[in-house]
DNA sequence: AATATTGTTCAGCA
DNA sequence: GTGCTGAACAATAT
């Protein structure tokens, strides 16, 4: 699940509930989720700070703390964070485990453990490391820089919605709803695009992470012509009556609708 | 019991 | 060197 809108919810959801108290300790509970840091470090190096201020940009969280120290969590496929106080609240997957000193804790959840739990003095050079591409709500994206990012692109348009270092924080899921909308099929060649087509792509990567974030990515909440609810083969289309159909594309499963969404 | 699954990384290829 | 694809990674559900 979390691509760009479920870490912006993460993002919110943490800072309601865990800025500003102080850190009595931390534990890590699978060092292979670590980066650069040692288990030993991180522990000593979270303990008696507190969180100040939390951003995101695309699928990765940064928590700052004093002294330009940022906590970066990424969470792969499965990762989530849940605050608690009760024991029998608490998730069944926990990699780190904050323990305030309200009683509270912080967990951070990621049952494959693909995610990524790591250190930085500051978020800029870990985005320039990782080659990150712009954030869909940052400031600098509008619709001649998405223009000029897919210039030259080879390959399908879903790949290249779901490239991170063109633009951070598309995944699969969004990927399919942005082109579902668009009424564009996923595995259409960039090249092949016309302006009409990059225009609507571009008003619907907005439209839909938006939507997904004002949902709070609940598929309960979605508005009825969503396809994430859906997202099923030989489902109906909730838009035209067609039919969900699945395809692989760039080795992930792409699901789109048959009938309003051709090949080009 | 194979197969599929939201993620990134990296080898291999054009 | 660059950009793209597909496999590998982990753990579980179907």
């Amino acid at each position: 699940m979390p691509e760009l809108p479920d870490v912006e919810i993460y993002k919110i959801y943490m800072n309601s509930t865990s800025l500003h108290q102080k850190i009595e300790n931390a534990e890590v509970l699978e060092p292979s989720l670590l980066g650069q840091v040692s288990s030993r470090s991180l522990q000593m190096r979270l303990k008696n700070r507190e969180f100040e201020e939390v951003r995101r940009h695309g699928k990765y969280l940064f928590s700052k703390m004093d002294k330009n120290e940022w906590l970066i969590l990424h969470f792969g496929m499965t990762g989530f964070l849940k605050y608690y106080k009760n024991e029998e609240q608490a998730p069944g997957h926990i990699r780190l485990l904050i323990h305030f000193d309200n009683g509270y804790h912080l967990a951070y959840d990621c049952q494959r453990k693909l995610g990524l739990i790591d250190l930085t003095a500051n978020p800029k050079d870990f985005i320039e490391k990782k080659k990150l591409g712009i954030d869909p709500f940052g400031p600098d994206f509008n619709q001649s820089k998405f223009r000029e990012l897919l210039n030259g692109r080879r390959g399908a348009i879903k790949s290249a919605l779901m490239n991170q270092q063109i633009m951070a924080g598309i995944g699969n899921i969004y990927s399919d709803e942005i082109l579902f909308h668009a009424g564009i099929h996923p595995a259409s060649p960039v090249k092949k695009l016309k302006e009409a087509d990059f225009e609507k792509i571009y008003r619907e990567i907005s439209t839909v992470l938006q939507t997904a974030i004002d949902c709070r990515v609940n598929p309960d909440n979605f508005p009825n012509d969503y396809l994430l609810p859906n997202r099923r083969e030989k489902e109906d289309c909730p838009q035209c009556g067609g039919t969900i159909q699945k395809e692989t594309i760039s080795g992930r499963s792409a699901y789109f609708c048959s009938r309003h969404q051709k090949k080009i």
